[in-house]
DNA sequence: CACATCTGATACGTC
DNA sequence: GACGTATCAGATGTGA
């Protein structure tokens, strides 16, 4: 039947006002009036009623706080005010919207949009069609039969569900759920962070609903399932916020909205006025009118009383009673920074932290430095900010010579956070700190190195339930953040003595605590502190680097890269992309159809290693590929990069340790990466001819043998394996021996190679399915080999199962030396994160007690080598390797004590044997 | 809408 | 098991 050909169209007049303005040019008629925004509107009224339409209301917001504002205190608060221009084009709207007949409507209290949900569902009930015109695209939650939208400053219609859920991804109904995850940046309502128009989608398309994505917000991962989770307490008022009422109270029905005719000789008035010829012509049925300059010198327009006004005033400003806020000084004359020297001279210890101009410690220039010794105090001095107007500051040479004294008295206990960074700066500021006793990134280290991350901003937000002023607060961030000397002073002094006043106080909380745990606490003071001025020194060495090699190597890859790239595209057919994962795995499992046979982590086809070795005997390109990849990935991570590396100061090659960084207490080495230079492949070896020694000198390198595994023998306490290690056999032959039942004369290689991958996988705590698949055997196979493996050596698997008991018991394990980590995971309900955390408890405490080991000897041999620095450098090291550069004389002598010292580092019930090479270069070192 | 920035996925180097 | 880095691709955020 025919539907009742009744329309109502409802125009959102503030939206389009807003975007005519924003996007069209800054247009204005003769007398100079803006008229852009006007200009815009007018062309879409008239494109609307040339539809005539029998009922029409143009909508608009009414001054004054609404609902909303009573709802959240914030909304709209970081709205600018209306510019002047946009202003001044309100009053002229209206006239020409009531010139040509159309109701215009405002409610106060509520928004246009509010008016607009009630009255297209009222009219939508009486069978009447309803367009809405607008270019929000929060009206898409009230699609539905009879309700459609159309923009037409863009000509987009939505006018289905269809329509809708193409353009956002969602049904009707769940756009309120879509816009309450998002937020809206405009109107100051902060949604999910990171959570876009995608991401709201997809959590949808899961879940259906904002409640079903709140009942199920711990099982998404990643930052952006923690950024949901914070955001839970607020997406119900969000919901509401972004909810289009349709109950608003009116004093007029869809049926009050009748289209009256057009006044056409206001509107010819203020066309002319305006100037907007087309319009004009289009009145006079397509006669050109002159009339404008009657028109033209009119009074201004009447002051504006419509509700375009700035909105409602925030609420106050958030200032939740967190710690006392610290009482900071900037020192800035000579008198205050005798004041502040003599205190730190005569107090036990403070806190110190420096600020630079740089995040590379062998880059960076020092530009102020803060001091805390009680808490809730603190002082910057600025020694190296430069930017235009700015106050006096003190020298920088004047100020190291004052505070020298303190910072180099080692019975002045100083506190830091991450201290080596300022010890490094500092040395190469001609201060060569002593009494460093304590760092809060090391305690917090040792009592928990997965509780929370060690930055300083997380531990005050963890211990102290403190917010720290932010780097990106004083300085911004991205492409427009300037460095620290540019940053004012009231900022910098806000920013840097917040630093030293929060170290000291976290050192107060944290080191109470390590107090409570006598053997973290030896953990701490024996290990971890002595280290940091070893690893700073080993830093500050940094390693000889032959660039000219590398570049030669990356000729020579670029060539082979070159061929397999030629190669790929013959085979191929086509060019393709050959470091895109996507693009190939189209090329291979679409186009070729070659078998997917193994799956990435989210269910995609892999094109890892292991997939292409799958198929590589079905078609010449996935060993091409592979190929590809080995050059791609030394040229592109090494011998391109490392020359870039190299400092141009010292001409050599400086990593960064990062003592907190592994959960387990091994380094990590970053920028560059020194700790995985390749060795496996011949091609990745020859990147290790180019970390050289100078003239006249040496590489040395010293390596534990096998020193997992024989603390694996240490902890078991397993006979066989002790036995093994103690009449110093291969041990993966003597593995083998055992595994395959024969004497150890008899094994084969290939058996070897076995034993010494179940070797491995047990530290790995691997499973059969996981030594199936490195050795290549059914898992019934590996799962024989296990088995005879726990047979021949019954305390290995005495050790494991009594590791993972401890793991249930306690909450984590712990190395020989009584370094802790915890196992958050180990009673998980999901099965493969339980698995996960039995591994590492398994792992933990090998990896670990190898890692306190070799800590251990670095401290000792630096100690060693502190007679001897001229003639020797530790300069790497790489887990369970040192090494050093060393005078061609020296040699025999640093590694007689070297050596000594790395097998004095522990008593195990197994020795601990060294090997050690030496050459020119780190490859014949070895 | 163009550009910059961030994040995740994938892959791979070491011990 | 423990890491760090490169690249691509896609999404988000920013600013003209």
């Amino acid at each position: 039947m025919e539907t009742d050909a009744r329309r109502l169209v409802l125009i959102d007049g503030s939206s389009y006002l807003y975007r005519a303005f924003h996007a069209l040019p800054p247009l204005s008629n003769e007398a100079g009036e803006p008229t852009g925004a006007l200009f815009g509107v007018v062309n879409m009224l008239r494109s609307t009623l040339k539809e005539r339409p029998e009922y029409v209301a143009f909508v608009v917001d009414a001054p004054g706080k609404t609902f909303r504002d009573e709802l959240y205190a914030d909304y709209k608060a970081n709205r600018p005010p209306m510019p002047d221009e946009l202003r001044a084009q309100v009053q002229p709207m209206c006239d020409i919207v009531e010139a040509l007949g159309m109701p215009i409507l405002r409610v106060p209290g509520v928004e246009a949009d509010d008016v607009i949900g009630t009255l297209a569902l009222q009219a939508a009930a009486d069978g009447i069609d309803v367009t809405i015109s607008t270019g929000d695209k929060d009206f898409a939650q009230l699609v539905r039969p009879h309700v459609g939208l159309v923009n037409t400053m863009s000509g987009s219609r939505m006018d289905s569900d269809a329509a809708v859920m193409d353009k956002f991804g969602v049904r009707p109904d769940q756009i309120v759920d879509y816009l309450a995850l998002m937020g809206d940046a405009v109107d100051n309502v902060p949604g999910v962070t990171k959570c876009g128009p995608k991401t709201a989608a997809k959590w949808l398309e899961a879940y259906d609903s904002l409640d079903g994505v709140i009942e199920h917000a711990d099982e998404i991962k990643g930052k952006i399932g923690d950024n949901l989770r914070e955001a839970l307490d607020r997406l119900p008022l969000n919901r509401t916020l972004v909810t289009i009422r349709t109950d608003v109270a009116l004093d007029a029905g869809p049926t009050d909205l009748a289209l009256r005719d057009a006044d056409t000789g206001v509107l010819r008035t203020l066309y002319a006025r305006y100037g907007f010829k087309q319009a004009l012509k289009d009145l006079d049925g397509g006669a050109a009118s002159d009339d404008r300059a009657s028109a033209a010198g009119q009074a201004g327009t009447r002051n504006t009383a419509a509700g375009y006004a700035k909105s409602a005033p925030t609420g106050e400003a958030p200032d939740p009673a967190l710690a006392a806020p610290g009482e900071y000084t900037c020192v800035d004359s000579g008198e205050a920074l005798d004041a502040w020297t003599a205190r730190l001279a005569s107090a036990d210890g403070f806190a110190f932290d420096c600020e630079t101009d740089a995040l590379d410690p062998m880059q960076a220039n020092l530009v102020g430095l803060s001091f805390a010794i009680d808490p809730g105090e603190a002082c910057y001095i600025p020694v190296a900010h430069d930017y235009p107007g700015m106050p006096a500051q003190l020298d920088r040479g004047a100020v190291l010579d004052a505070l020298r004294p303190v910072l180099q008295d080692a019975a002045i206990r100083k506190v830091g956070q991450h201290g080596k960074y300022d010890l490094q700066v500092l040395r190469r500021h001609g201060v060569e700190v002593r009494g460093y006793a304590d760092d809060t990134m090391l305690e917090s280290f040792v009592l928990n190195a997965t509780a929370t991350r060690h930055d300083m901003d997380s531990l005050a937000r963890h211990y102290l339930g403190y917010e720290t002023v932010k780097y990106a607060d004083v300085a911004g961030k991205g492409a427009k953040a300037i460095t620290f000397d540019k940053v004012a002073l009231d900022d910098a002094t806000r920013y840097a003595a917040e630093d030293a006043d929060v170290t000291l106080r976290l050192h107060r909380v944290l080191s109470a605590r390590l107090a409570q745990e006598p053997t973290l606490e030896r953990v701490y003071r024996d290990i971890e502190m002595p280290l940091v001025q070893v690893l700073e020194r080993i830093e500050a060495n940094g390693v000889r680097v032959d660039a000219d090699e590398l570049r030669r190597q990356s000729a020579d890859l670029s060539r082979r890269m070159l061929a397999a790239q030629q190669k790929a595209t013959e085979l191929a057919g086509r060019t393709f992309n050959l470091d895109s994962p996507k693009q190939l795995g189209a090329l291979l499992f679409d186009e070729l159809g070659l078998p997917a046979l193994v799956k990435t982590p989210k269910g995609a086809p892999s094109t890892n290693e292991e997939a292409l070795e799958a198929i590589a005997d079905q078609h010449e390109l996935p060993r091409v590929i592979l190929e590809y990849r080995g050059l791609a990935k030394l040229r592109s991570t090494y011998t391109d990069k490392l020359p870039e590396m190299i400092n141009p100061d010292t001409g050599r090659v400086h990593t960064s340790y990062h003592q907190a960084g592994a959960a387990t207490g091994r380094l990590a080495s970053s920028d560059p990466n020194l700790q995985n230079i390749p060795i496996r492949t011949d091609d990745g070896r020859r990147i290790r001819t180019a970390f050289v020694a100078p003239e006249g000198r040496r590489i040395v390198a010293c390596d534990y043998s096998q020193i997992e595994l024989r603390i694996m023998a240490h902890l078991s306490g397993d006979a066989g394996l002790v036995e093994a290690f103690a009449s110093g056999a291969d041990i993966h032959r003597a593995t083998a021996a055992e595994v395959f039942g024969k004497p150890i004369d008899a094994v084969e290689p290939n058996e070897r190679r076995a034993a010494k991958a179940i070797n491995f996988g047990l530290m790995y705590g691997m499973s059969a399915f996981g030594l199936a698949k490195q050795l290549g055997v059914p898992r019934g196979e590996a799962q024989d080999y296990i088995a005879q493996y726990f047979n021949r050596y019954p305390g290995v698997r005495e050790f494991m199962e009594r590791t993972r008991e401890q793991a249930r018991e306690r909450g984590y394990v712990e190395t020989v030396f009584g370094r802790r980590l915890y196992l958050d995971q180990i009673h998980a309900r999901n099965q493969g994160l339980r698995a996960g955390a039995e591994r590492a408890a398994i792992n933990a405490p090998m990896q670990g007690t190898a890692a306190d080991i070799i800590k251990r000897a670095m401290i000792d041999i630096d100690g060693w080598l502190e007679a001897h620095r001229e003639h020797a450098l530790m300069v790497l090291q790489v887990h369970d390797e040192l090494v050093f550069e060393v005078e061609t004389g020296f040699v025999d002598t640093l590694l007689e004590a070297v050596v000594e010292r790395m097998c004095a580092a522990a008593e195990l019930r197994v020795p601990l044997v060294v090997d050690s090479g030496v050459g020119s270069n780190w490859e014949e070192a070895h």
